[in-house]
DNA sequence: TGGATTTTGTTTGAAAGTCAAATTGTCCGT
DNA sequence: ACGGACAATTTGACTTTCAAACAAAATCCA
């Protein structure tokens, strides 16, 4: 099967690894039953305690609206609260609860061997090479 | 507003610069109406003509039936034809229009300025490199 | 102070992309 | 010729996403 132009483009090629990361993600999340977007919106939480959804969902890149229905399931598998902020009665200041803050530390060695699967073709050089340059794609 | 540890994880990376581009080809390909998995269907075919659609969903990874709905828009804007198979009945040949044909070709600058654009912060050494590693994530 | 504007979270509706299962017609090996 | 395998399709469901509209609250400003 010849694919022609495609394997020469950027765009391509970051398609097919996105689409592989995902997958290795899920089997590695397998028992935790997390998504990235998920696992992403607990980190975030956990290094900004209090934050509101507004300010959240910015940093992810979506939608409030989108926001919604990721917190709602969240708060209902009790890993985050959203609790009222003193300083402004519309928006809710966000916080891990304890079982989020715990299930945080537990993934962390799960992720770590989920990132070395997906490099594991590469040197640590490289790794941190080809980091480094998908950083500068994205700004920075 | 601090990411903690998901600037460092190439999962991230990948998910924020895929974003990026499909922004990018959005806008570049503005005129066109395509999207990036139609230009992938229109470039395997006139690559490999008169394949069918079991062997081109699975080229790019994606169900049978999912590649039902692609190809019905791309016939009905006359982009593909199919044809009867001539060695098998249960099965199309599929084969670009003349209009395919010429989209693809009009395509072309199009879509090396928007790769130049989304690589515009990397040499072109550092491109060649992050398309290599790139490919070696995706298995060669 | 008080009215207009902005902001926050939410609901609702729409679109795109995906898979799984069931169906129909066709092929092919035994 | 029969039975299993295969091609395309339909249907249903799920996910992710945005945009628009809304109420409540905050903020601006005149």
């Amino acid at each position: 099967m010849d694919l022609g132009l495609l394997p020469g483009l950027l765009g391509y090629q970051l398609r097919r690894a996105q689409l592989r990361v995902f997958q290795s993600f899920a089997e590695a999340m397998g028992a935790f039953e997390i998504s990235p977007g998920q696992l992403g919106v607990l980190v975030i939480i956990s290094e900004n305690p209090g934050l509101n959804q507004t300010r959240l969902a910015r940093a992810l890149g979506i939608d409030r609206s989108t926001m919604v229905a990721v917190l709602d399931g969240l708060e209902q598998r009790d890993l985050l609260a959203r609790t009222p902020s003193p300083t402004d009665r519309r928006s809710h200041a966000l916080l891990l609860t304890k079982a989020g803050e715990r299930l945080l530390q537990d993934v962390r060695p799960v992720l770590e061997a989920h990132e070395d699967r997906i490099a594991a073709s590469l040197s640590k050089d490289e790794r941190a090479m080809l980091l480094s340059l998908l950083r500068r794609i994205n700004g920075r």
